[in-house]
DNA sequence: TCGCATACCTAAATAATTGATGTATATAAA
DNA sequence: TTTATATACATCAATTATTTAGGTATGCGA
C-alpha cells in the first residue's frame, strides 16, 4: 500500500489542501509530504498527470501567475465541483476509516 | 476515488479483516461491504487476484476446508509478516488520516 | 429442473503509476 | 564566472493495477 495508497488518496489531498487556498505543484508536493508526516512522498510524475486529469473534470482551475521571487508558476484553485467532489470523497474516506476503526478495535465483537 | 480507494487500501482492509480469525473470498467481499456501509464494493475479480498476491507475499496463508454446509472453501489466516504489515500500514494510515483531519479542520491555522 | 446464491477462478483491455529524462530559471557557492 | 542546487514545469516508455467480461461448479428452494 506504502505507494499506492498514497497515490490513491491523491485527488482528495490535492482537494482538500486546496480548500485553504490556491497552490502549485511544487508546493503541493512538499506539504503533503509534511502534512502527513512523511507518509506520503507522491513523485511530480504522478502528480502532475493528476493535476492535468483533475482540470480536465474541472474540479480545480489553473492559472500563470508570476511570484513574488518573479518565478512563473501555475496556481490552482477548486472550483464548486471539486468543493462538491471534496464532501463526497470526504464522507467516503470517514466510511472506510471507521470500517477500520472497527476492525481495529481491541474487542473481538467488533460487528 | 470511490472506486480507486477502494481498492488500494484493498490489502490492509484484508488483513485487518483477518485478524479477527480465518476467512475466505467470497465472506470477506460481503464483510468488507457491510464494514464499511457500502464506501468498498469490490469485485470478485479485485479480490482474488490481490488474495493471490498476498499469498505469494507471505502475509496471508490458505487452505481448502470443506464447511458444514459441505461446500469447499478456501480459507485465508494472517501469517506472522502479515501481522508486521498490517501493523505497518495501520500506521500509515493514521498518518494519511491526520493529515486529512488536519486539512478539514474547520480553523484556517491547521499547520 | 430451473433459478439463484454461493464459491472459486482467469484473460483481455484499459487505466494508473513508476522510473527515466528533459527544459528552464533563481540563487548560492566555488 | 562557472558550477551546483533548489525551484518549477513537463512527458514518455515500461510496469502494475483494475475493470469488464467471461467461465466452472455445487447446494438449496420453488
Amino acid at each position: 500500500m506504502s505507494k499506492k495508497l498514497a497515490a490513491a488518496s491523491a485527488r482528495p489531498m490535492i482537494l482538500s489542501l486546496l480548500l485553504r487556498g490556491e497552490s502549485y505543484g511544487y508546493r503541493i508536493l512538499q506539504d503533503v509530504t509534511a502534512l502527513s508526516g512523511g507518509a506520503i512522498d507522491w513523485s511530480e510524475a504522478l502528480l502532475y498527470p493528476v493535476l492535468h486529469k483533475m482540470e480536465k473534470d474541472g474540479v480545480i482551475r489553473s492559472r500563470w501567475r508570476i511570484s513574488e521571487e518573479k518565478r512563473m508558476r501555475k496556481y490552482y484553485g477548486l472550483t464548486e465541483a471539486g468543493r462538491r467532489e471534496l464532501q463526497a470523497e470526504k464522507e467516503h474516506w470517514m466510511r472506510i476509516h471507521g470500517a477500520f476503526l472497527r476492525l481495529w478495535a481491541p474487542a473481538e465483537d467488533t460487528d
